[in-house]
DNA sequence: CGACTTTGACCGGCGC
DNA sequence: GCGCCGGTCAAAGTCG
């Protein structure tokens, strides 16, 4: 399974962060939403399931899946597991059009910190080969996406909404595709500089966030067979304003 | 044994 | 008021 990681990593992860209510009703949706577009290539989606999905470093318990109407596939529900009282959750469906592109809508935030259960064994190495990313290279979205790194890297744990007005674009190209690092699978996490330990306990989340990929493969097997090739993905924002 | 996934049913909100 | 749809719950089954 882990004989190589670094091989299709790319996702393309937008994230769109909605102060609150969408737009559709004002009583359902009073919550604070972020919406996570992760386009992963097809090597991606088919290494998935061994691979790991491009998560967050949160536990996620699946606690429903529902078709959605003017999908094809459905949408499934989870919920953080890290902790008992935390009520952060996130819903996960495919985009109808691209298969490829997973829509991640976030939920509540974390009322509790990463999961870091971990910090020590293999981290050490987890410094990508270029160091803080590639830092020149989404000068723009780096910067923001620096800013929001830096910040909501880890404050993610505890407020990764309050940005409310934010745009977060995860424009990553593996730069811990190294081999010791196991972060093929963290697109969200990793769209935080190389944070030492939490690659690590990526790593480990990774079996969890397998499963609902695992899930998502099965709603759709792109007939994604042998493109496995690698391909930058760049980032792509996508934003959503709550006019 | 505990944690998690799966699946059907139920509930509540919204639109017509 | 009714029907549709999204979201959540709960029971059963599976896996580590």
């Amino acid at each position: 399974m882990e004989g190589s990681h670094s091989e299709g990593l790319e996702s393309k992860i937008t994230q769109d962060l909605e102060p609150e209510t969408t737009q559709a009703s004002k009583r359902r949706q009073v919550v604070e939403k972020t919406v996570v577009r992760v386009k992963m290539s097809e090597a991606n989606e088919g290494k998935q399931r061994s691979e790991g999905p491009p998560s967050d470093c949160w536990s996620w318990r699946k606690y429903g899946q529902k078709p959605i109407k003017g999908s094809p596939y459905p949408r499934g529900y989870y919920r953080c597991s890290t902790s008992k009282g935390c009520s952060a959750k996130k819903q996960v469906e495919r985009c109808r059009s691209d298969a490829s592109m997973l829509i991640i809508t976030y939920t509540y935030t974390h009322n509790h910190d990463l999961p870091n259960t971990k910090p020590s064994k293999e981290e050490p190495q987890i410094k990508p080969t270029t160091t803080p990313k590639q830092e020149d290279e989404d000068e723009e979205e780096e910067t923001e996406e620096n800013q929001k790194s830096e910040e909501d890297q880890f404050h993610y744990s505890q407020s990764p909404f309050n940005n409310s007005e934010d745009i977060i674009v995860i424009n990553q190209q593996y730069p811990f595709a190294e081999e010791n690092v196991l972060v093929d699978e963290e697109p969200l996490c990793c769209y935080h500089p190389p944070p030492p330990p939490l690659m690590a306990l990526s790593a480990l989340k990774s079996e969890e966030n397998d499963h609902f990929y695992d899930e998502l493969e099965e709603l759709v097997l792109p007939s994604s067979s042998s493109s496995f090739l690698m391909t930058d993905f760049f980032g792509e924002r996508i934003l959503i304003r709550p006019s």
